[in-house]
DNA sequence: CTTCGTGCAAATTATTTGCATGGCA
DNA sequence: TGCCATGCAAATAATTTGCACGAAG
């Protein structure tokens, strides 16, 4: 399974990888279009899925937004309901909460996914300028 | 805002409303044309996001599959990846989670959402039963 | 009565899939 | 050279929206 190393490949795990990058299949799709025009949307998706299977990467969901996040190890995300910017959080990924649901729940857990969500520190800003501007 | 109190607002709020009530949209409609055949899905959802946003109910999210949850207090949840239930998850909501992300990172939270993930205990006995059968 | 909410169908948005062709191995 | 991956367009799936009509206040 994805044996074969294309371009397309290539770009596309170039443009999403790396720590601290999260993109929407469209951006991701833009963004690799620059280097190689002629690369159709469902090779984008249908790599990104690839990746996340293979644990290259993963995709975060958060209210029917879809972001792919360059990288793969467990973490816990904050995104902005002004902006709608994802970012990592501030956090420890932690494992013993898996634990404690198995305990009380008699299920067993894989994984959790914990997302915030608030105002990020630039809409903050951009916010108080606005109230400047009132009393201005 | 959501002013009339129709007969279908009414029949969406019995049966979405109350605790451990987890429903996907196609659920509702399927459970509420029992009691009124001739309803349509753009009322459910257009009442289903209303009652969101009056905060009588909320909407969960996982990996692009939405549920209307009949509990607004905030919990966390459980997915199972085999059958795709959700359900409350066996854990105390911690606010002290989002004080911590909001000093470490300046920005502000309102709330975070929790979603564990694996494999629940029905789909769990399931699966035993089919071991069993392997060695009969 | 007036205006809001509904039902229906069409429009959107996000993502997936079928198929003929081009390109890696 | 053979078969997988691609590009394109069409298919899906989930949700939203426009509009004329019916009903709540």
């Amino acid at each position: 399974m994805n044996r074969r190393c294309t371009r397309q490949k290539q770009i596309i795990l170039r443009v999403i990888s790396g720590d601290g990058v999260h993109m929407t299949a469209d951006e991701v799709y833009a963004a690799v279009r620059k280097e190689d025009p002629e690369i159709g949307l469902a090779t984008v998706y249908r790599n990104l899925n690839l990746m996340c299977e293979e644990g290259r990467i993963q995709k975060v969901s958060d209210n029917g937004v879809s972001f792919y996040d360059g990288n793969p190890a467990p973490h816990d995300h904050f995104v902005c309901r002004i902006c709608g910017t994802i970012m990592d959080a501030p956090t420890t990924y932690d494992r013993a909460l898996d634990a404690a649901v198995e305990e009380a729940g008699g299920v067993i857990v894989d994984r959790h996914s914990i997302i915030f969500s608030g105002i990020c520190s630039e809409c903050m800003e951009k916010q108080k300028e606005k109230e400047k501007e009132k009393w201005s």
